[in-house]
DNA sequence: ATTCTGTATCTTGTATACAGTGTACTTATA
DNA sequence: TATAAGTACACTGTATACAAGATACAGAAT
């Protein structure tokens, strides 16, 4: 058998690291709820480490806004509201524009394949899987779109916008009455961006997330009422 | 006398934030300048706290994409590229054109108003100060707009990407060429802004943006020779 | 009964100690 | 002289100790 080091090295990650990706992700998935205090010496038993990673991953998460700091007092997870949930898709909605824009200029055709097998992908999945599934399917698909806009910093913050409301897609997408045009947007959309028609893609995305806007408020008000 | 309790209570800043915005500025300014290597006694020495605050500003910086993480080597300066630069100034536009249109839409008098007062108080300030006060109070004019959109993730977003190029923003305002176009910019902006005329303000902002990433890399790469 | 005060405790903020890893320098050997 | 190995040191990663502020509760005084 062959050991294989090098992937021992990359799987290297700082406590602070895997700490900050547990508490994001049970942020982001509605295990830790909105105004629920992060107590570091409870968070360090629980995941079996000292204090120090844990205040360390707060810091980043604090940076991106999704927990509070209360001086003296501590961390809770930050209140998601309709309002700033409005907030964040206006600005992706900005840069999702943007990116298929510098998509039609700079795309491959290589990449133009890869987006057609992953909208092939998609469709296949949406029949037999689960909604994580379907969700990381819909995920692959944009990535590609981010990553032949080759601009490190658009791609970055569309993750982080993209991540913000996870559990609010995931929510939408448990609705099968949306697949078939999901389907079909995503088709037009490889169309628009193979012939590098700008206005017309940007036209499809627009109602692409407009449509998610509407989706995710109607989850919203159903979990606050 | 009456004292003012309230104003001590909102002073207080834990040591990581003093620390953060310490090293920050320091990075923007380009006092520490890109590879240079962050270490954690030393840093702490020199700013005398020790080394848990020091890590924790570490933390957001490296989330902010200032510092870069060697994994059991530490933190250095992050290198700031051409293309990182354009990159930036990509997603830039991209949300200033969003946060004049928003602005058009949302703006009030009362801030109209304002916005007026910080374009004479840059007019003013042009003629008699120091390249420092002149960037503060064009920021501070911007800022007017980034308000009136009242998209709080926008605004952060805004005024993160904006200092990313604080450094090369001075050096673009050392040339004094420009400073009739820029005064001029502003009074088109207030004026389309008044007038809802979304598209025209849209137009100019572009313009504004574009000179900026003239100026920019004309910085960078009498830098990098 | 209500309010104020004092105390105990809980939590964060900060400092420091300890372990492990990488790096650089020195020394020995070819 | 060049190269390789070994050793010492420097720095990060993690844990823990200590200080100080916030909170909650109990008891006393009005």
């Amino acid at each position: 058998m062959e050991p294989n080091f090098k992937v021992n090295m990359n799987e290297y990650l700082p406590l602070r690291d895997v700490v900050f990706n547990t508490l994001r992700q049970a942020i982001l998935r509605g295990e830790l709820k909105p105004g629920e205090r992060l107590m570091e010496i409870q968070l360090a038993n629980k995941l079996g480490v000292s204090r120090t990673p844990i205040r360390e991953a707060i810091r980043k998460l604090e940076l991106e806004g999704l927990v509070l700091m209360i001086p003296r007092k501590g961390a809770e997870v930050a209140d998601i509201t309709e309002k700033s949930m409005r907030d964040v898709l206006e600005v992706r909605k900005a840069l999702e524009e943007l990116a298929v824009q510098l998509t039609c200029d700079k795309i491959t055709k290589e990449q133009i394949r890869e987006l057609e097998e992953a909208a092939e992908e998609f469709k296949r999945i949406l029949e037999s899987s689960d909604v994580t599934e379907i969700a990381e399917a819909d995920v692959h698909f944009h990535d590609i779109i981010y990553k032949a806009t080759d601009n490190q910093r658009l791609i970055q913050l569309l993750n982080n916008l993209g991540e913000q409301m996870y559990r609010y897609r995931v929510e939408y997408l448990k609705n099968p009455e949306a697949y078939p045009q999901l389907v079909a947007e995503h088709e037009e959309i490889i169309r628009h961006i193979e012939r590098k028609e700008k206005e017309k893609a940007t036209e499809i995305v627009c109602k692409h997330i407009d449509n998610q806007v509407e989706a995710v408020i109607d989850v919203i008000r159903m979990k606050n009422n």
